[in-house]
DNA sequence: ATTAATAATGAATGATAATTCAAAAATAAA
DNA sequence: TTTATTTTTGAATTATCATTCATTATTAAT
């Protein structure tokens, strides 16, 4: 009987997230991920049952990546709640840094997979985000952070600015280097613009 | 001769919204909105070039207010710079008050808008921000702002969280008041979380 | 070698929905 | 009234792809 040859689930997955970051999900055609991933049309449904499982299986990855790298910040005792702060921004922008499209699809196409997964794609958020809020309550109740500050409020705060961020950096990587922004990023959430 | 009666492109703008906001700009259909407007479909392509158009020309109407309203401000020579941060955040929050719709429209289409529009999008964004950089550069020369802080960097964070926060908002506007983000807002863009 | 699976192909199918346009409706002017 | 002009209609046309599936290719096992 015939075997399968290399991967191409990952070839699949790897020029869809090309495609999708160039076109957008809605413009991107099965037919040219297909080509580029060296496969034919009807390949792709050997593989992902329809155009959204794709979209949905490269968020799955993402966020199983980007959670279980969260926990082993937040569950570090040795931290202290600024430095956790710290960790979990160097771990986001750490996880994009490799490849511009990736950040691109992560970043627009949001609002797809919403749509296209039904409440999985706000489970992982939300799930992500209540992660990332215990280590501001550690920093309150530490008296290190504002206690003033609404913790739900905050939490899409942080998270829509360094969304905005990658997006930019990512359009024109050579714009801006990576570091300086993640480093006057942490500045802002800790200190503000104000002297 | 037949005349024109009532104000159909208006009628179309706001069904527009109210389905973008609903399906997406992608899965919006031009007979849906053409019904909710109440008028034929083909009554929409007497008053727009097509779909995309629908699109280019809510945008269009949405910067073009806000840059106005900026403009207002930045000029007011009565306002220290830390004044107008303060009415430039009013001024955007006010603005998506009113309709939560128009506010997911202009959340979650820019990326739609940015491919639809050739660079329109993107001047629009430069020169809203370009405009507001200004107010960042006095506050520095004044002394009260940080001066460390790269203003480009700046632009996207403060534009990043602030659209974050008002999708968040838009979503289920009964969550969390909206005054109450906007004052976390003004706080944590000025001083940040740490005390 | 031959067979029996399984993998892979890509042209044909089908569904969807944007856009067009010939016909109908409305009304100002004659 | 009738006419001329402009607006509106919505069914027909057209374009675009996602998805399917009959066919072909490949190779492990016999």
């Amino acid at each position: 009987m015939r075997v399968k040859e290399g991967n191409k689930e990952k070839d699949i997955v790897e020029a869809a997230v090309d495609i999708f970051a160039k076109h957008g999900f809605h413009k991107a055609k099965i037919s040219q991920i297909a080509e580029q991933a060296g496969v034919a049309t009807g390949s792709v449904y050997l593989y992902f049952k329809n155009k959204d499982d794709i979209l949905i299986k490269i968020y799955n990855s993402l966020w199983e990546k980007l959670y279980n790298e969260l926990l082993t910040v937040t569950r570090n005792e040795a931290l202290s709640p600024i430095e956790k702060i710290d960790a979990m921004i160097d771990l986001i922008f750490d996880m994009f840094t490799e490849n511009p499209s990736v950040t691109i699809v992560f970043v627009n196409e949001q609002e797809n997979m919403n749509r296209v997964s039904g409440d999985k794609y706000s489970l992982f958020y939300e799930k992500f985000l209540d992660e990332g809020e215990k280590v501001i309550k550690e920093g309150i109740s530490s008296g290190m952070f504002n206690k003033n500050i609404d913790l739900k409020i905050f939490r899409h705060f942080i998270f829509g600015s360094i969304r905005n961020l990658l997006h930019q950096w990512a359009i024109t990587p050579d714009k801006l280097p990576l570091n300086k922004i993640r480093h006057n990023f942490k500045f802002l959430i800790k200190h503000g613009i104000m002297k």
